[in-house]
DNA sequence: CTCTTTTTTTCGAGCCTCGAAAAAATACTG
DNA sequence: CAGTATTTTTTCGAGGCTCGAAAAAAAGAG
């Protein structure tokens, strides 16, 4: 069962709480941070003049006092930019991208390259992701905070210790020891966490409003993944990345799926299916190993210009998409839909299908006020993902805790 | 976002801990509690002495004392009886029941009777189970404690703040607003749950060993109902009470279920399907009522002794129930199972096909792995599951704010 | 220049937990 | 049977933390 509270905990979680309102608001004042933590002023006092002297936030400078007010004048604070920085790595089938970001969020340097992942040795494809972070760490040297975290947004599953990616389409291998690699390379701690929820949680910082405490994002691609957000937690398996909505069962015993079963969600939706679909019209054909974007965009063009194959393997596709939503509705209730990827430029065609099944499922009840958005480009959105996680990390781990360089006269006693 | 911790939570949380560690372990010593939550001796003395003296826990008799070591002997603690009691009440097809229980979890009056739920109004039900629960506490009056909380165990769907039944099978009527009724008739907090949530409530306290963090209570019954623990919580929708695995769908468009929609996993594993299945053969009859256990064991029978309708009425149930949970656990990782109810008693003819049907799904990675256990009675599990979820939020609410009547010379200083 | 208003800091009080030492309660030992 | 060893529980002072009230700081208003 979980462990009593210490007395050194409280100042700990009080400092996280502090630390994170600065993040999540922009240039808050001290007055503000009181207000949405519900500690005293006396409290966020003490405790944001320690986080000053210790480098981790600062002042902001009263360039363009909104003021307007009389009274003395609200003092923001910022995150320091140099407190730290960390490293974004996102690998994807054939292409990987890292960069080194500061402390407030900002990129200092950035790579992007293309990789052919699926011929690659497991050896060759974790040494060309060290290679990168490794060059990226050494331009970054001059400027800014010491690398602290290393965050990675993978495509397919990954353990949940966040250490491994057990199984994925870009490469044939299994069990990729990234974190270890990277942790005995770097010596920073590692985390590798599967990039559609590293998808989730960028979209939670793009629009808090509409995207906070539940949510689905859904990477409409080659395969399809899911990044789930229930009750303000991403919602990952006790062993795996988990929520593969992507394989829930739609047809017992149908299509065959890229993964070896049949009747999975991505057997009728994934670009591949509806690409056999439209193309070939067998449900039991090989599955493509890639396909362009530009091959889902004529199929979706031609799909809206005639009745056809292409606007049935989008029928098919959304109707699928729509009974998996359907059943999971079933366990926890409709919250907000992203629909990210490729796909998504082409989800105008299949979203009556979509809605038309959830309508047929107990989920239904509401699928008239099940809200759809899209967001055809996912990269930025993984990236964003990831460097959020390895900052809330540096956030809630490191500099809540305390331990970071304190200048000797920096006490008040 | 979550609220910053004040220096008084401190306490009450880690009162709450040793309330919670002295109803989780048998008798725990003061020791051994410090050993469990982390915290000092010191502290676990002062909050142990302080409970004591406010009623709320007891040293135990050191009948027979189990020392053989030398030392000072441990002296267990318990919770005081009579420091409070609950009702807990249950409420079913056809059938209602409930108990005054007190602070140590003994049953102190009970009663159980049969009603015509599907025939009564909205408020007969309602004064049926108001009109029960005054017998039972008047009758308790004498003994024990004041009740300080009300839990009711429900067939059905639940709001997600536990006041209302939203909808339920055993009555045509929506929104009965149980919560608000008693809580105006007697003048306490009142939670109105599902009971498949309370079965699983209760089995965690009746195997914390094969029950912890993640499993899964499946009612096999008229309906399908289910309870499902995970990282420890109960999962609950965000609207609702959540997790109606019996209308997860299992083949789009398929067979007729008892809510009016198609496919539902109901639709083939109810009581109703087989049934239906066995002795009709046509999946879109409209389903019955209600169904005697005797029905269903004699279709067991008959499924057992040869092959025919009723062999195959448990296969579709069965497969049903795996493609399900293959689904499922797509999304979360496989669990521990327990099938509940009448269902159960026939589990051994649908176990190979729910085993073959997930070891085509994703989930069935590991499908020789996932563990199976049956339980045939269900109604005791309900009662334990909610008066323990009455207890414990009368630790959690109540006692561990302390708040409780306090003796005025009970204060060391 | 003085008054008003708002933000931020300072200061003493009150809790809470902790570690060390003391007290309590029993078994072992000769 | 008295003294010693061992284990549990309580006591006590120290150190931290948050809080409220008051003071200080920093502006605008008149």
């Amino acid at each position: 069962m979980s462990v009593g509270i210490r007395h050194d905990d409280l100042r700990r979680r009080n400092r996280a709480m502090v630390i994170s309102a600065v993040r999540r608001a922009s240039q808050p004042s001290r007055t503000e941070i009181a207000a949405t933590t519900g500690l005293s002023h006396s409290t966020i006092s003490t405790i944001s003049s320690d986080l000053i002297a210790e480098g981790i936030l600062a002042e902001a400078k009263v360039s363009e006092p909104v003021s307007m007010k009389r009274g003395r004048p609200q003092v923001g604070l910022t995150l320091e930019p140099n407190a730290a920085s960390i490293v974004a790595v996102v690998l994807s089938l054939n292409s990987l991208s890292a960069a080194v970001i500061d402390y407030a969020g900002n990129t200092v340097v950035e790579e992007t390259k293309r990789l052919v992942t699926q011929k690659m040795t497991a050896e060759a494809l974790i040494d060309e992701c060290v290679a990168m972070v490794r060059r990226l760490i050494d331009d970054a040297a001059a400027s800014g905070g010491t690398v602290l975290r290393i965050a990675m947004a993978v495509q397919g599953i990954t353990d949940a210790g966040s250490r491994k990616l057990l199984w994925s389409p870009i490469t044939q291998h299994d069990d990729l020891p990234f974190a270890d690699r990277f942790e005995q390379e770097f010596g920073v701690p590692v985390s590798v966490e599967n990039d559609c929820n590293m998808i989730a949680e960028a979209l939670r910082w793009r629009d808090p409003v509409r995207y906070r405490d539940d949510f689905i994002a859904i990477l409409l691609s080659h395969g399809i993944g899911m990044g789930l957000v229930i009750k303000g937690e991403l919602f990952t398996g006790t062993q795996s990345s988990g929520a593969e909505f992507g394989h829930m069962v739609h047809r017992p015993d149908g299509a065959l799926c890229r993964c070896g079963r049949r009747g999975c969600i991505e057997a009728y939706a994934g670009n591949y299916a509806i690409w056999r679909n439209a193309r070939i019209g067998d449900e039991n054909a090989e599955p493509l190993a890639d396909l362009s974007d530009d091959d889902i965009r004529s199929i979706a063009d031609a799909a809206r210009d005639h009745d056809g194959p292409e606007r049935e393997a989008f029928r098919k596709a959304g109707e699928a998409i729509g009974f998996g939503l359907g059943s999971m509705f079933a366990l926890f209730d409709p919250a907000p839909l992203a629909f990210v990827g490729v796909g998504a430029t082409a989800f105008d065609i299949m979203e009556p299908h979509v809605r038309a099944a959830i309508a047929k499922t107990a989920g239904g009840l509401h699928s008239k006020a099940i809200s759809f958005d899209t967001e055809p480009n996912e990269v930025p959105l993984k990236r964003e993902g990831a460097m959020m996680r390895a900052l809330l990390t540096v956030d809630q781990e490191i500099f809540a805790a305390g331990t970071a360089p304190r200048r000797a006269d920096a006490d008040v006693a």
